[in-house]
DNA sequence: TGGATGCACCGTGTATACAAGGTGTCCACA
DNA sequence: TGTGGACACCTTGTATACACGGTGCATCCA
């Protein structure tokens, strides 16, 4: 999804379209809570918000609602998607089934961690020392999409990705309210990239295993 | 997806959106090969054609984005996806990943076939006896679908439905050309029911295996 | 004759005006 | 006082007009 963008790509404008603008100032307005869940929105309010017009905001709705963040009520509006324990336990039960797929495969193959890992590994230790919370979070998602698509088959790496955004919604919460889980996830991190240098497939499946299960663990501590 | 309204669903007029004639008109286009492949879509012309303005069709292709069905370039419009071999084998193979994984966690929990398989399979024996392709696909996608969906977790359900559009794009196609595969597909079938009532993980899953390899092979037999 | 530059045309991106449908309120009547 | 219906307002759905940017062609210069 890309919202907040990253202190290295927000240079210089790329004269970004209005839907764009519209969909990054919706998406993130709904990451930080802004709306209330079940709320409809009303896309002139938005417009005037955004500074654009209703059509580049009802554009970013669309997206938005493939993405799972709003439901679009015919003749009603785009209301903001509620977001469930369930559904959250859910997310994290097919990351950890495609990506676990992804590690069996890998191992099988003896393809070894992907090229990057080490990089990756050593960019988020660097990010949560310097507790840059965003910036964590999206290495994250890169050092798992990484592996992901290692394993060769874009239409899962794609659908991997697109549970991103969705996970994203809770993730950043939990993650800063948790901040002491971060060595608990750079020592698994490390576990996994040896294991996969191992081609352990049971292995890295059973770090996996642990290691996706910590954040849902912890959304579900205060879920309504 | 839903072009081709079947026969059932197709009675009294609901006030059909415009957009959702631009998406289905569009969309079975694309089906029927229409369009070439890598075609740049003319908003305007299809506006004529579905006899609208341009709003819903650029609503309708949006949509069709988000489904793969075109790419959209910026200051360029959208282009018809070109589906390549690959990208088809890599459908299957996803579909296998979320499916299996299904069936190995119904039978780990001993839940059985779900309710309405039956029904389905027997559905799906008269269609093909009276050569009802559409039908007959149809049927497919709601028999795996409710598998899927019997394990419960809904997110993955969606994700194993999203795949279904896509992979109809050659589906339809691959029917008509080999009907003979007919009475393979209405065994096998039958087989993971049975598999199923008998709580049997690993025999499920090899018949599945065998069964969602059956399309591929068809394709690559005509493939680019 | 080949390449580069500028201009014109065309198609997407955005804004705005108009149409249609639904919701809530207010009034009338039981 | 409660309930039912009609009307008005408000919001989404669609159409159209305008702005912006890119592509391709033509012309000019080397």
């Amino acid at each position: 999804m890309s919202h907040q963008k990253s202190t290295a790509t927000g240079g210089s404008k790329p004269r970004q379209s209005a839907r764009e603008r519209a969909y990054e100032m919706i998406g993130s307005a709904i990451l930080a809570g802004t709306f209330a869940e079940g709320e409809f929105l009303d896309e002139a309010v938005l417009a005037r918000e955004v500074g654009t017009s209703r059509t580049p905001v009802r554009e970013a709705l669309h997206r938005l609602q493939a993405e799972r963040f709003v439901e679009l009520v015919p003749r009603r509006g785009a209301q903001v998607r509620v977001v469930t324990a369930t559904e959250m336990r859910e997310i994290y039960q097919a990351r950890f089934v495609i990506e676990s797929d992804a590690i069996t495969k890998i191992c099988d193959r003896r393809l070894g961690p992907p090229p990057e890992t080490r990089e990756l590994i050593e960019a988020m230790e660097t990010a949560g020392r310097n507790r840059n919370w965003n910036e964590f979070s999206q290495l994250d998602q890169v050092f798992h999409s990484s592996i992901v698509r290692h394993q060769g088959n874009a239409v899962l790496g794609e659908i991997y990705d697109s549970l991103r955004p969705r996970q994203v919604r809770l993730g950043v919460r939990t993650l800063t309210e948790g901040p002491e889980r971060l060595s608990i996830i750079e020592r698994e991190h490390r576990e996994l990239e040896a294991a996969l240098e191992g081609h352990d497939g049971p292995l890295s499946t059973s770090i996996l295993n642990v290691h996706i299960q910590e954040v849902p663990k912890l959304v579900q501590a205060f879920s309504r």
